[in-house]
DNA sequence: CTGTTAGCGCTTTCAA
DNA sequence: TTGAAAGCGCTAACAG
């Protein structure tokens, strides 16, 4: 049919030529800008013809005009290459694209002496707003500096001012208590993390692992139950020493249930459990944090866990993004996300509290 | 200092001005496009006046009028949202960046449904080239349809032109079989995998699982040892009941080295080892595949495993699809990348071989 | 060796 | 209601 398939592009000209009609009547009936000021019936022709002849708008052409890219700059010290960071950069991707706008990711690997250099390269580009989102949950010294509106996703600053998106741990940790306490168990341990695992400076390290401790702890005390902390660190080894420690005593002297740091630490747990024997969960409850991917929902048993809110961050981080960059006030400018509770397989009322032994 | 800092951009002409030079003479300078047209002095006054202004030049006037964005895009199937993806991604990222490019992510959140608008979306902002990259490694029945140069990542076709990088699963499964052939195992067994485990559509399973468990069998005839297959998954929970399958049984019966398809299966016999008490390496040795971030360095003991290319994915099919944007022929069109033996501490001779039952 | 000038494709003010 | 025309900031022919 289409014998002489144009190569060349088509411009919106070419459409209002085709159409019989200006350059600007097609640029108001495409960005529907009419102020009334276009009859429907040229307008349905317009669009007619764009569609018929395949126009596509030249975004390049468009953001120079209008001095707006629809895009997002995403900068992260590690989080394209963490696990949880996918969740939060495919959330921000999927709230970008439904308003028109796309992410522009630039990854430190953290080399934190890159930052100024991507933040301006961002700006180069234009972007609309800026998403700056770290691996842990940090509380940083400074933002990034620039002139663009930033949203910092899991991590904040001090300042009331600045606008951030990260977990509320102590909210989590809280939780988890409960769910162990509601359970009937009296006798905890906590298999805890170091401060700053991670980073050189006091402002890189994660702080999730002393907030979930001591809000973890401070629960413990409201609902008046004993907890064990033991603090070795947020990995597969480290919860598996942490758990040794605390279980290869006599039945009497074991605590009942163990919260984990991290679903890495749960999993050691579960292997020191199953080295000495004990049942998961009819001898021992056990409860991690992160809802890590293809960790916790699949060990043996499911791992009762608190979920991080990924999926929310990246979503809520452009939502503001897009409305700081619009000029919009934003509401609630540091937002503490709460972090839910997944009920799976690891926990179940201690045996005394059942009163049957069973196998 | 600066009493008066100047809230204006500036542009290219300030920096003529300022300098007393033509725009020309600045573009020259700034793009080192001189054709020993400018004089040596001369542009190092450009070059200092254009420091000195604090002078970026406009991205997007740029692209406009060069008809190149110095940019690329990513579509993935869920990448960005898999524990894999992100090193791909920030290898990527770091590639592109090196070459002056940046990249726009869109995740298709796996609605394959979207692919088309994404793509056009990516044809839109006048990409240079595309990268597609999915999840689990594919054969695609068909690219995706776009006049833009592509990278196929993780993923490839039967046609040779189509350019794509991918692993070389038999590459990786052989070398295990080889680590545990040439640490004197001759009993083995294999925790494998389903075909297709996730897609609904042919084309959309991971080929993986097949294509491991085949180059293992098949090394496995070569150098003369025995292996039992047994397909029960790739999760934790999977490779735990596919051990426990092949473990419970008397000590002359049992096979004394385990291949996982995944490190996650892995750990599953890791924890089944556990329960039945066997000693991991020197009752049972396991080797998973993979190298999973904080999973595979991490257990108890540290796994032995075969390495996924993830990064040099990234950074090759950058490489790749910068070559196919400036036009020229790339070699080598669809490669696949050897997968690297990683040893650690849960492979060792089979205690027969050590002739020693130590503890 | 340097400057003038004409666009890239689109939006939008302003006049018809 | 519609159209002409002037740029957005930069690059690259083409003169000078």
């Amino acid at each position: 049919m289409n014998a002489s398939q144009p190569r060349r592009r088509v411009r919106a000209a070419d459409v209002a030529a085709a159409a019989g009609v200006s350059p600007t009547a097609v640029s108001f009936a495409l960005n529907g800008r009419d102020g009334g000021n276009i009859s429907p019936e040229t307008k349905k022709r317009i669009l007619e013809t764009a569609e018929r002849l395949g126009y596509e708008p030249h975004h390049v052409a468009r953001s120079l005009r209008s001095r707006t890219t629809h895009s997002l700059g995403l900068v992260t010290d590690a989080v394209a290459s963490s696990p949880f960071g996918g969740r939060i950069l495919a959330a921000a991707t999927e709230r970008a694209d439904r308003n028109g706008h796309i992410m522009l990711v630039l990854d430190l690997h953290s080399h934190d002496d890159r930052e100024a250099a991507a933040i301006r390269e961002l700006e180069r580009r234009q972007v609309d707003a800026l998403l700056y989102a770290s691996m842990g949950f940090r509380i940083l010294t400074r933002a990034p500096v620039t002139q663009l509106p930033v949203v910092l996703v899991n991590c904040t600053t001090k300042r009331p001012d600045e606008l951030s998106v990260y977990p509320d741990d102590a909210n989590g940790a809280t939780r988890a208590l409960d769910h162990l306490a509601d359970l009937g168990h009296t006798r905890l341990a906590m298999l805890s993390g170091h401060w700053d695992p991670l980073g050189p400076r006091e402002d890189q390290g994660n702080v999730s692992g002393p907030i979930r401790r001591d809000a973890f702890v401070a629960a413990a005390g409201r609902r008046g139950v004993a907890v064990e902390v033991v603090e070795k660190g947020w990995e597969i080894d480290d919860g598996y020493r942490a758990a040794m420690e605390v279980l290869d005593r006599p039945g009497g002297e074991r605590p009942t249930a163990l919260f984990a740091v991290t679903d890495r630490a749960a999993v050691g747990a579960l292997l020191a459990a199953a080295r000495l024997g004990l049942a998961v969960p009819e001898d021992l409850s056990i409860i991690g944090f992160d809802d890590q991917e293809q960790m916790a929902e699949c060990t043996v048993p499911p791992l009762t866990t608190i979920a991080l809110p990924h999926a929310r961050m990246g979503d809520e981080a452009v939502a503001m993004a897009l409305a700081a960059a619009a000029g919009e006030e934003v509401e609630d400018r540091r937002r503490a996300l709460p972090c839910e509770l997944l009920v799976r397989e690891s926990t179940a009322p201690p045996r005394s509290a059942t009163g049957l032994s069973e196998r």
